[in-house]
DNA sequence: ACCTGAACACCGTTCAAGT
DNA sequence: ACCTGAACACCGTTCAAGT
């Protein structure tokens, strides 16, 4: 690659993780570039689509989920909620976000599909040293866990709840995996 | 109102149903004053904003809900779930309809606010059965409650889910409405 | 090889001109 | 009183022309 090419796609990515943190995924590229201070079509040559713009910017994202999971206790019932919430949290950095990860799933070429798919990862990790930690009593689906923590964020995103809301919203979802029967 | 303009509101309503069917709640408000036959400033003077169209659009749709609220049987666990998941149906029947109701919270004076109240009121009537049936063992937020559902219903839309995941992310979540410790 | 920016199609919104 | 449609600003996307 051109220095110059390198140099413009650089300030293109950090054009973009500014406007996606100020308007969310479905920002305007066309101020992305602006921003950028390139033309429209040279955002076009380096990122052909708004996904592979925003997987670029999701990557230091996905490093920090995986860290934060690998990281994180699952002694207690509520430290697999707080890692919930904390997803949640990071979901809400960038508005759409919880919904382009969401759409990935029923796109099968999505360059988003990666990262969708580290997280449903990390978080079977999660559940896995939970469930062994006799803190969740059953195996859990992951990738449905991730999509009931998705509906979760998106909700609070639209109806902007607090983070007292969302916790308790989470509450209910993790009580669910763990079904009453499984305590008789 | 004059003859002619109740006429172009009929045809604007009727042609905001077929786009909203086939585009969802953010369709182009272009192509329905198209379909309509009419200036754009012409359904800007019936619609202020896409609200106002949409929320005209939803005052039978409110009524099927309540309709089958009242309707719905209450004595096992599996006939609340099934209203849950026919209201999850409903709501996926316009493309962005629980997105566009869940931002009704956070919205304080939208046009859908009537329509968001009528659903959570019709589902606490459901519940509130549910309960003195005992078959939900606990009083439920009837808001959250749908808060949650909204949210299945967005990932649902996203992921493009079929019926029985669906069924399988609600039976979670009424799980988790019927807390563990409530069972001993 | 890469960039520029004009060009096109589309959309939401407003408003002067009509009837 | 209501309608029309031109006009404006904005956006995504493409591509011929440049370097």
């Amino acid at each position: 690659m051109r220095a110059d090419a390198l140099k413009n796609r650089a300030r293109i990515l950090e054009a973009a993780r500014v406007e996606v943190e100020l308007g969310g995924t479905e920002c305007s590229l066309d101020n992305v570039a602006k921003r950028a201070g390139v033309g429209p079509g040279t955002l076009y040559r380096h990122f052909p689509t708004r996904e592979d713009l925003i997987s670029e910017l999701l990557l230091t994202w996905v490093s920090d989920v995986e860290a934060d999971a690998d990281a994180t206790a699952t002694d207690r019932w509520d430290d697999v909620l707080d890692w919930l919430m904390r997803l949640v949290e990071r979901a809400r950095l960038y508005r759409g976000l919880a919904s382009t990860m969401a759409a990935t799933e029923s796109d099968e070429d999505s360059p988003l599909r990666a990262a969708h798919a580290a997280v449903v990862e990390a978080n079977g990790r999660v559940f896995d040293r939970a469930f062994h930690a006799g803190v969740v009593v059953a195996p859990v689906d992951s990738g449905e866990v991730i999509r009931l923590v998705t509906g979760v964020a998106m909700s609070a995103e639209q109806a902007k709840l607090d983070p007292a809301q969302v916790r308790s919203m989470l509450s209910i979802v993790l009580h669910g995996l763990t079904p009453p029967h499984a305590h008789s």
